[in-house]
DNA sequence: GTAGCTGCAAACTCTTTGCAACTCT
DNA sequence: AGAGTTGCAAAGAGTTTGCAGCTAC
């Protein structure tokens, strides 16, 4: 049982074989997936998976805080484990997602917050760029 | 002829009684409209407006680069006049949104994004908090 | 006159939900 | 046994689009 199925268990939810796929999925992927590509790579492990199963287990997963839900400028969702805290920079041309860490950035929107009279509760931070130097 | 349907007529735009009014709603908004709201309000001056109208002129005036589309975490758009650049604070509790800008910000993010590699195209910064010292 | 615009209704995309059957604990 | 979970199909919400008629230029 990994890390991920544990915290399922601990807060109560039945280990199906579907949910333990869709964590499976979600554990080991390198990107940061759709719901339909979730869908997918689980249906590759069980093809009897429903879309309706994926959907419902991901939205248990982001209230448990378990996953991040991000809505990139897309029209779908996307999906990845909460590990440790980061931002996105989004390739425009690729649509390839990179993660990066500024602790002055995180200090910096604490600071705005405040000084404007706000408890920062959430933010949403991300950078849409394009390659220097392409050939 | 205000500075808004200026720069639409330039764009090579027809000036349909339509767009003067969506325009007008624009230009006279001193919130961030969602495509619903600017469609009330445009229905008030001319109750036959359509929401396909608004759909198509909102669309229209945000690839022009006149009016700027938000996606904050709701599941519908709102738009405002793109002039000085700012970034967003929505109240949680509220739903409210308070405009900002921050110098030292804008230099944060161009620098993160070239240190990856990257020109910088478009970004998302969004606050999302609650008031401090609410009674 | 005509290219572009409009209203209407239907279509689309992503997501959610009601229900009857099933399954983990 | 029973509450929670599932697959299916239908429904929802927001948005887009085909079309026939209309309008600014």
């Amino acid at each position: 049982m990994n890390n991920l199925e544990q915290k399922c268990a601990d807060a109560g939810l039945k280990m199906t074989g579907q949910r333990k796929l869709i964590l499976q999925v979600l554990d080991t992927a390198e990107d940061h997936p759709s719901v339909e590509t979730v869908y997918e790579r689980a249906k590759e492990l069980d093809s009897s998976i429903s879309m309706a199963t994926v959907y419902r287990t991901l939205n248990m997963l982001d209230e448990l805080n378990l996953v991040i839900r991000h809505e990139f400028k897309e029209n779908f969702s996307r999906y990845e484990v909460n590990e440790a805290h980061h931002h996105h920079l989004i390739d425009l041309e690729t649509g390839d997602v990179i993660e990066f860490q500024n602790a002055e950035l995180e200090k910096l929107k604490e600071k705005i917050a405040n000084e404007l009279g706000f408890d920062l509760v959430d933010h949403r931070l991300e950078l849409y760029g394009k390659k220097i130097n392409k050939k």
